[in-house]
DNA sequence: GGCCGCTAAATGAATAATCATTCATCTTAT
DNA sequence: ATAAGATGAATGATTATTCATTTAGCGGCC
């Protein structure tokens, strides 16, 4: 029985049971069956129940953080990197409904290793976000005042709470380039009427 | 023993132990130690653990948006409003720190009750935020093409995301009020240079 | 080709630990 | 003396994890 790569099936079932139940509620014969093995066989591929939480992070997180800083290279102007990050953080959220679902809720647990998980994971994340803040200001295209330490959270946050709009609705009630449009523009220049 | 009242003294300590372990590691034992009362006396006062969870909610949050809305109204500019409101978010996660780290944690849980209460009460406390906007753009001080429901969320989630990084620190890296007047400058008057 | 024997992989019933909850008993205040 | 309040040991339910047993794939041999 070689056939499938077990590692891939449980991950992904462990996927959907976590997004559908939450870490602590799901067990481990529900990830099972939904991967269609034995209990025990999720013992030969990960040492426990948050160690499959963990690579479900680790094997999905990486992935986009990459796919997002290349895009983001693509384009010339400052405007134009965050208008494609705002794009491209609120498309994989539609996507990926799932494991959107899960970093939205299981990334946030007060367990020690999540809370570190998530400084390193997510700094790397909104880095992405301060360079091209930083990269502007140097061109004198942004404001000069702006702290992009303050900045680069500040837009990252907004993004954040709309996918868990989404995640927290059955269908997602906006556009997603008109949203990406929309809230990167708030950025750029404000909701001042001039 | 009717010196105290236990039913606060519980919620209080179940505030710490929350915010310390997370609602699914904190044993009720934990909550009794710290409340100096027995296990079963949490009983007397509460039907369950998840009965807990969901007190500190109604008797603390309520509160805070009432005071909020307050404030606001006590305001006459809509971008002061704004940044009152701004100012009022930080200042209760810098001040009541352990009942922000629950607020962050807990109310993201996939919990079918709690998806329910976080929709109904971030609701309330989020229209604020659009109700100021909509005033702001009928005496045409904000721009008419920000839509108010993308623009509360946006507000909100930067200022959710400001809240996260406290609680995730050791210390509050920024100044209260500094913070405050970026976060609402950055959404009136954007980071454009011109 | 068919038949052994061997190993790695898979199984799932049994185990063992954890805790929320209960309730028979005790305390305290009036 | 009584009852409302408080106690905490015992209960029972839940599940992560283990491990004795079974199964499947594979190579060598006749």
């Amino acid at each position: 029985m070689k056939s499938t790569d077990k590692h891939e099936k449980i991950i992904r079932a462990a996927v959907k049971v976590f997004a559908k139940k939450g870490f602590f509620s799901a067990r481990i014969s529900d990830i099972a069956k939904a991967a269609k093995v034995a209990d025990g066989t999720i013992y030969l591929y990960f040492n426990n129940k948050f160690d499959i939480l963990i690579s479900v992070f680790d094997e999905e997180i990486g992935k986009f953080i990459a796919q997002t800083k290349k895009l983001v290279d693509q384009e010339d102007t400052p405007q134009k990197k965050m208008e494609v990050f705002a794009l491209k953080h609120l498309s994989m959220a539609k996507e990926n409904k799932s494991l959107a679902e899960i970093i939205q809720m299981e990334l946030r647990q007060s367990h020690k290793l999540i809370k570190e998980y998530r400084k390193t994971i997510f700094s790397e994340y909104v880095d992405i976000i301060s360079n091209i803040i930083r990269q502007g200001q140097a061109k004198g295209i942004f404001r000069e005042d702006v702290k992009p330490g303050i900045a680069k959270r500040a837009f990252f946050g907004a993004l954040d709470e709309m996918t868990r709009l989404w995640v927290l609705s059955p269908k997602p009630p906006y556009d997603i380039e008109d949203t990406a449009k929309q809230i990167s523009n708030m950025f750029l220049i404000g909701i001042n009427a001039r």
